[in-house]
DNA sequence: TGCCAGGCTTCAC
DNA sequence: GTGAAGCATGGC
């Protein structure tokens, strides 16, 4: 067991920030995570502390990346101008977020997966393909040998076929190789190429499987915020390796403002940068 | 029951 | 290049 004790973390938030669909509550503060052929379990000590079930040795081989550990969060919620009243309150709200890298097949397949759909199915789903909730998801070779069809039962519908070409490249062009060789806007250029990822599933994979933290993912949360709080424009050149995270504290503060008090309900911050 | 969901592909124009 | 239609499915 370890002990990790960061400014910046706070699983609930990781949690339910739309990052990670395979993740587990058992109880308050309380995580398992399947992962690298194990289950990770994972406990909030403080607000500032956390706790994971494994040793020192691999922690660093792979939790370390996992849950980002060499970014300084502080710092970039410190480079948010203050006059960029929405982002300010947005990062303050989700303070707690970290970007996961996640392995890359899962990301690309889940984020396949989520095209025009809504978190809990996308969960559902992912439980169904692995074949339970904590059991592995299954790698691209497992996939290509299943059939469409199969796919379909798991309640994939029209995505089925993107799936399984996807898999089908992502073996044949040995992606991972070249995808740790590429900048972010190569990667970005690269996965466009596959069937059912266009340029926000590609941002979302370069984000959470590839760790470009410049990738901006616009989904319908995200335009909707933009439109609401930076009707002049959002400065994106501002934050060339950081807007990722500053995406997630939006998508976070506004999804979690909505269900708190209805649907679409926003806070309007006056003065919000352009 | 109908709307909507961490969008993408296809097809007019 | 831009905009609209169509897409499977189930949570709410």
């Amino acid at each position: 067991m370890i002990t990790k004790e960061w400014n910046c973390i706070h699983l609930e938030q990781i949690a339910s920030s739309g990052q990670c669909f395979r993740w587990k509550k058992t109880g308050e503060g309380r995580f398992l995570i399947p992962a690298f052929g194990r289950v990770l379990q994972v406990r909030q000590i403080t607000p500032v502390m956390f706790e994971a079930d494994c040793s020192q040795q691999e922690w660093k081989a792979c939790w370390a990346d996992y849950f980002d550990e060499q970014t300084d969060y502080d710092a970039v919620i410190a480079s948010i101008p203050a006059q960029d009243t929405y982002l300010s309150a947005a990062a303050a709200y989700g303070r707690g977020i970290r970007i996961l890298r996640q392995p890359l097949w899962e990301t690309i397949a889940s984020f396949i997966i989520s095209q025009n759909n809504n978190i809990p199915r996308i969960r559902s789903i992912i439980t169904r393909l692995s074949a339970g909730e904590l059991t592995p998801f299954p790698q691209a070779e497992t996939m290509l040998q299943w059939k469409e069809a199969e796919l379909r039962a798991a309640g994939l519908g029209y995505r089925a076929p993107y799936l399984h070409k996807a898999a089908r490249m992502y073996l044949t062009e040995n992606a991972p190789e070249r995808l740790r060789t590429l900048c972010y806007p190569q990667a970005r250029e690269y996965l466009m190429r596959y069937p059912g990822i266009g340029p926000k599933v590609a941002d979302c994979i370069c984000l959470f499987g590839l760790g470009h933290k410049g990738a901006f993912p616009m989904d319908v949360w995200v335009k909707r915020i933009l439109a609401t709080h930076y009707p002049q424009g959002f400065r994106l050149e501002r934050y060339p390796h950081t807007a990722g995270i500053l995406q997630q504290y939006m998508f976070y503060y506004e999804r979690t403002l909505s269900e708190r008090n209805g649907r679409k309900a926003s806070v309007v911050h006056k003065g919000a940068q352009a």
